[in-house]
DNA sequence: ATCTAATCTTTAGTATGCGAATCATTTTAA
DNA sequence: TTAAAATGATTCGCATACTAAAGATTAGAT
């Protein structure tokens, strides 16, 4: 197996691993992975309108907009719109909001993060260091490869029920 | 910010990039990245269950079930139910299927295994063994956090909808 | 002043992905 | 032999997540 391949099958682990990790997190505090951080989000910006959330979670506008819809369908989280911009909309934490945000455990694996932070120093910075240049790795492949088509004929093959 | 804040971050960008390469891919090719991932595993066990493909694809059974659906919806796989245990159902590609997977590109980027491969290969192998600790250390956390109820009271605040 | 382009958010549509519940079947045990 | 347990697949309900397009509003240019 090749080296790239088995880099890929452990980037799905860990995918797999922070999403059974979120289902967990879920039953025993009721909150998801990204509505923990989105909400941690709200805190730590203060006023913030949503594309800047969306900015600072790494998510799309349009998905943090659904995970609003539920937080404040919970009552944690509130909407403004701006007097400002009346195209802008800034979310705000409740007072329940606030109240469990300062509960709530690390988004994130929390043993995970213990268990990183026993490692020695070299260790962090050289596994920091290569997540981050996986990710620019990533990222660029996206950029770069998204005007080449590299696929001719395999729509050809296909129902056609793709077409938007 | 920490060190392992900083690791969270770099993993959500590459949980990002593979989704977003995942649409492109289907742009392109009309199929996604976990159904090129099935019909390639499909291709490579030959004639086999969806349980087996599966744990091949490190994917929970529900979740192939409805890719398969799909799959079976553009013609492109068979399913035929066991004669010798009625509970099992095999997938087989169909001619149009081994088709696609012949044509198929990487169902994970291809341009990111180009520069990947470019790495020298110190840094290949250090970029495998980062992100092989990580999984370990994932894997590990989410086993060993299961049994333990690590917040207690933020249920309190909900609204209770969450109960099934 | 008004038309146009840009900006911000939401909506619509599609695809993952999971656990839990359900259904059909097979195996095991009484 | 037949009732209970186990197994394999599907269905259901929910939550992400994306892009594209629509809606609303503002800013800029003529």
């Amino acid at each position: 197996m090749k080296r790239v391949d088995e880099v890929l099958v452990s980037l799905r682990r860990i995918i797999r691993a922070t999403d059974i990790h979120s289902k967990q997190l879920s039953k025993h505090s009721g909150l998801t992975s990204p509505q923990l951080l989105i909400l941690m989000a709200i805190s730590k910006l203060g006023d913030v309108t949503i594309g800047t959330v969306a900015k600072d979670v790494n998510l799309s506008q349009a998905t943090v907009t659904t995970i609003l819809d539920r937080l404040e369908k919970r009552n944690l989280v509130r909407r403004v719109r701006s007097e400002v911009d009346r195209r802008r909309v800034h979310a705000q934490l409740t007072e329940e909001g606030n109240k469990v945000v300062e509960d709530a455990p690390s988004p994130l694996q929390e043993s995970f993060v213990e268990k990183f932070d026993q490692l020695p120093e070299w260790e962090q910075t050289m596994l920091l260091s290569s997540v981050q240049k996986l990710a620019e790795l990533m990222q660029a492949s996206n950029i770069d490869a998204s005007p080449v088509l590299y696929v001719g004929d395999v729509t050809h093959h296909l129902t056609g029920t793709q077409g938007r």
